[in-house]
DNA sequence: GGCTGGTATGTTTGCGCCAACACGCTCCAG
DNA sequence: CTGGAGCGTGTTGGCGCAAACATACCAGCC
């Protein structure tokens, strides 16, 4: 990065090794002008020159530039995403979605992975997809847009999923306040004194939501408020805070922040010699395809990150394509899913 | 797709909303050429020229137009990744690992999704990609290579993650035999008559391999070989086959192609009343992060996700810069990780 | 017939950038 | 003191494409 690029560059112009608009041209007998246009299907163009055009497009193997054809007009066909990490599996899903909700709008994906949420960080993705080489970005799950330096250009469409709210950027999220609440309600209806909670980290923005609304819910029910673990989406970090929690009789009732979080806790409950859901019920977050594979069956909150994809994209578009009607927020449903995991607690259990 | 454009292209030449170099040059009093310079980090220019031009830059907020520069170099600073959905993990980290090195080497990632491994929808994928937009294309786990439609161009560079080997191009992947082999030797040596097999789908590559290395290991160990089961690498498809082998007493051991499907096994013959690892011992192949937290903690062979993504980047270079005497094979190695979820059989089980 | 309006096609132009070359200067060897 | 090499910089041209404008032709109409 920021080295000399004088070795890179030093190589000669490359030999033409594609067919351009003038080859097909002068093989179909036509202008370039109507190459072109046949190229991106205008209507007025004789159906006999149309097929001429096609064959010679064939023969030659003629694809479009897509550097000449952003330069003239300005679009490149691209979109830019901007995430952190594969290793959530949220994240991994979400890009999937956005990819093929993109493929279906005849635009590429330009993904940019980002490692830590620093600002050098984020600001060299930004820097990177900002060269103007696409024509809108979502952000995934980002914190960083209130820092100033990071301040994207006003002109460049951007989409916020999964992230802060507190923004001007159009935004598609669960409602995780209800995806929460449901979870929580579930386990108080089934006649626990009160529920835990293992959020995820605290400069999340979807962890600091999940986390309100199980506050909020307890309050709301009556029930006390015990303290928050806060962990870092990894079944390693729920393995350590369940390792704790296991030491608490009073604990009957933990919903995790995730479902690999989930995971570790039940495992650290399992070692520690309490049943899920005898001794202790464990709901988590995300429905991943394996949680009805878990020992026990997980109940969980499912997330349809196809929808979220397709909805960034479309958001997206609405911007790129000068839409300013549309809806500039979407909110996606998220479902209780009850397995095993939960269950009512013993009788007498969970007194303090 | 190939609908007409024409309404979608109607916009006129959008107003310019980015300077350009000559918008620099004038602020700055020098060249357009000397902005290049600047721009491309060029050495023989004045440090108080490159100081002049580099905070016009900054005040105008100047960013090259890659479109432009793509068009005059032929080169894009775009790799292109084609991958098989983001639903299995080790696709996910894969391209992770591919981003991450791609932006060390100032190249961004053009991501393709492809959801089914059907020659449309390869080609479609292909298309895209081909529109010269990318300097080279990264296949992960591609079967399609071979079908003649799909050839790519000579000239495009290509590195193939993960899948085939029977072709002409360089090729990073993991050493699936030895891991296999590993994982195999190991039940052996605790004692098992021999291994049943959970394999992934048949039109995999890496599950191909897999299932021809543990059929190898254990004929060479003078072992019976079980009839082998097929699975779609998920959880659910583990689970399935588990219901079947839990009705057979002879199985004492399973490998099971990767961890989701080993999952699901353990869940099945959890339910079917056979423990693990005191009944049956299972063994998965990936090492997802959940992998120690499953109950029991599982057996596995561990990849390098962030390797294979070094190489694949590494190898792509090579080709677009001209390089021709690199390694043209990488094979990353696996490592048997062992936990709880093997052991040696119950004495006198696994008789026919 | 001359006019209008529409359609198919061609010509010109310029998007923003960089390679190639030209230019003027300095420095040093011969 | 002259020739040539090296350096910083400017000038020119053209990458492939599509917008804008120009042209040719035809049909229908008063």
């Amino acid at each position: 990065m920021a080295t000399d690029n004088t070795t890179r560059a030093r190589r000669s112009r490359p030999a033409r090794q594609w067919p351009s608009m003038a080859d097909v041209a002068a093989m179909a007998g036509v202008s370039s002008q109507t190459v072109s246009r046949v190229a991106n299907n205008r209507q007025n163009v004789d159906a006999g020159t149309r097929e001429k055009v096609l064959s010679a497009m064939q023969s030659l193997g003629y694809r479009p530039n897509t550097a000449a054809r952003a330069l003239v007009t300005g679009r490149f066909g691209a979109l830019g995403v901007v995430s952190f990490g594969m290793g959530a599996h949220g994240n991994a899903r979400t890009l999937g979605a956005i990819a093929d909700a993109a493929r279906e709008a005849d635009y590429s994906v330009n993904f940019m992975g980002v490692r830590a949420q620093t600002e050098a960080a984020v600001r060299h993705a930004f820097q990177h997809l900002m060269l103007q080489s696409v024509d809108g970005i979502v952000l995934v799950e980002s914190q960083m847009l209130d820092t100033p330096s990071l301040r994207l250009p006003p002109s460049m469409p951007v989409v916020v999923a999964d992230g802060d709210t507190g923004h001007a950027y159009p935004n598609v999220d669960f409602d995780q306040a209800h995806g929460a609440q449901s979870v929580v309600s579930h386990l108080l209806g089934l006649g626990h004194r009160t529920v835990w909670h293992l959020a995820g980290p605290a400069d999340s923005f979807a962890a600091r939501r999940r986390a309100e609304a199980w506050r909020r819910t307890l309050t709301d029910a009556g029930a006390p408020v015990p303290p928050v673990a806060y962990g870092d989406w990894s079944a390693r970090s729920g393995y350590r805070t369940g390792l704790d929690l296991a030491r608490r009789p009073e604990v009957t009732a933990v919903f995790a922040a995730n479902d690999q979080m989930a995971m570790g806790l039940m495992r650290a409950l399992h070692e520690a010699g309490r049943s899920v859901p005898g001794d202790v019920s464990v709901a988590g977050f995300d429905d991943i395809a394996e949680a009805p594979y878990l020992q026990p069956p997980l109940t969980t909150v499912h997330q349809d990150f196809e929808v979220v994809g397709k909805h960034c994209v479309a958001l997206l578009l609405d911007q790129i394509e000068g839409r300013t009607d549309g809806p500039r927020r979407r909110a996606v449903e998220p479902v209780l899913v009850v397995r095993s995991s939960t269950a009512p607690p013993r009788p007498g259990s969970g007194t303090t």
